[in-house]
DNA sequence: ATAGTTTTTGCAAATTATTTGCATTTGAAT
DNA sequence: ATTCAAATGCAAATAATTTGCAAAAACTAT
């Protein structure tokens, strides 16, 4: 699916930061920073959240990772960027990836009306998934 | 332009909530709990942050304000839901919002592809602003 | 207007996510 | 194996936001 994820040139591969980034090759939409610790201590590994932070901060600078903020919600998130649009569920919180993000699409009508050169963009959705509208709770 | 902006019932009309909301009238893109406490020092009103705070939760919770977080910051911003669509410049800060936003075209499209009932959505496009590409500094 | 009731405010203290300083450990180059 | 810069862990510091509580301001009904 994804290309292979590589630690950016001039950073040392490290046990935690190819730990950190397997979580997030793994992960299916955005996940905080503690989840990560979580996963990785469930895994038997014994990392500092400080080393998370880090190694994310530095990710995001580097542009493998980006990090966002759901709506409602007051801790970032961090994923890798193909996973940067998303659908969220009011009701469940479900979140699932938009995948051909229609938004490209408009990259040139934002090019001509607004004259910016882009570099990127950041979509989020939210909404009721079908289950939550089956299960119709008020 | 917009139409104008109502407390919601039930709420108390006090002279800070009709200020704050003054202000988000008049900005031209979010803006952080702090712009507004300062622009209301200016104008010679002093009011506590911890108020501004809890109006702007209320009314994000009513639904006549939209909290945002810009990439790369760390403080939320909050507007008018009519300026939650907007486009920043990466070199200048620049902000310029999207009014007609496409991505409004492509709800159906999505609405079919996963089949949530969309509610809402908020985009940030990035990118390099006309002046900044004019003054173009590497 | 006035008194009573309830919301809202302001302040200070608390909370929470995130960052930072520093001593120690580790990866990579020699 | 030795060396040295980069990375880690821990604890302490920050910064945005939240909260408790007493005082002040808005509504309400008189």
């Amino acid at each position: 699916m994804a290309e292979k994820l590589e630690i950016p040139k001039g950073y040392r591969h490290t046990k935690q930061r190819k730990a950190i980034l397997e979580i997030l090759e793994k992960a299916e939409f955005p996940i905080h920073a503690e989840d990560i610790y979580l996963k990785l201590k469930e895994n038997g590994m014994d990392i500092s959240l400080s080393t998370i932070y880090r190694n994310l901060d530095m990710l995001t600078k580097e542009g493998l990772v980006v990090k966002s903020y759901m709506l409602g919600e007051d801790k970032a998130r961090f994923a890798l960027p193909d996973k940067k649009n998303y659908l969220v569920c009011e009701k469940c919180g479900k979140i699932v990836i938009i995948d051909n993000c229609p938004f490209d699409k408009f990259k040139e009508e934002l090019v001509e009306v607004h004259g910016f050169d882009i570099t990127g963009h950041s979509v989020e959705v939210y909404g009721v998934c079908p289950e939550c509208k089956k299960t119709n709770v008020g």
